[in-house]
DNA sequence: GCTTGACCTTTGTGTAACCCAAAGGTTTTA
DNA sequence: TAAAACCTTTGGGTTACACAAAGGTCAAGC
């Protein structure tokens, strides 16, 4: 396969397909006639993998410390099972933090349906983002609306 | 304030502060004796509004853009309505593939606590990250572990 | 009075995971 | 056979900072 034949059964850019290519985490052959790379179904698995493990927040050189693994004829599965406790704690507070926010600004957006935009008051940059708490007094209108 | 002051008071890094000048987010004087960046109320109030906007996933031009709709006397309001009105959709995705990741994660460590670390079968590299639907054929054991 | 250490300045480089453009060779298609 | 579509490498851009270098400034202690 060449660069963008991976890349399109990878579902992923050629410069992706390149990027990988440069930094070693997958290999390619040389057509000998043209000099363009030559990819497997290796390749394309590894892809695949990679995918993969970057949606679970996996970094390009954690893949690259699986990779190494299992070409040293080591199984990778304790390693990744490593990577998979030490992610699951972080992946939860992620979570956790973003729903707080989403929360904030369903709050906030919700509070705002209610009342007209208001004109900075000196005090106030914009409530909605810096004035959490209270955002029902919100852009200068003290919350007297109606 | 001098910059290390406002970065203490503000609980981020000289250098993010820095950073803020550079890019013109938050302004500075000059004292006139040494050249040193002075800030006022003003300066960290900014930053306190960035660092809020920042873990709701904003970036630095969009504060930029609150801040330049601040600036002209408009109220920003509207714009930073109509922010979070997209960035809630956003990030409700993203809590949605974070919780999807997590569960995938917890299945196979827990599938995984029931087996021992297999070796790379040539073709699978960790099934763990790679073969998330079937756990239990992992690391070569083909689910017969026991 | 002077050194020392902690701070400030600017400038430039590095990070992560790519994207994009340029300049030029190749392959395919009309 | 010529244009379109692909390939190559090289080098710069992105985001939100971190860090190091080289040099000026300031408060403290001896």
């Amino acid at each position: 396969m060449k660069v963008s034949e991976l890349a399109n059964t990878a579902n992923v850019t050629p410069e992706t397909i390149r990027h990988y290519t440069r930094e070693g985490l997958i290999q390619a052959n040389r057509n000998p006639d043209n000099g363009y790379h030559q990819y497997d179904k290796e390749a394309l698995r590894k892809v695949r993998f990679i995918q993969q493990a970057r949606e679970l927040g996996f970094s390009l050189k954690q893949v690259q410390d699986i990779f190494e693994q299992s070409d040293s004829g080591d199984s990778p599965c304790p390693l990744v099972r490593d990577l998979l406790k030490q992610k699951v704690p972080e992946v939860k507070q992620q979570i956790a933090q973003l729903q707080s926010h989403l929360n904030k600004m369903e709050a906030a957006l919700s509070a705002w349906d209610q009342m007209q935009d208001g004109v900075p008051n000196g005090h106030s940059i914009c409530c909605l983002i810096e004035e959490w708490d209270k955002p029902d007094d919100c852009c200068g209108n003290g919350g007297k609306n109606d």
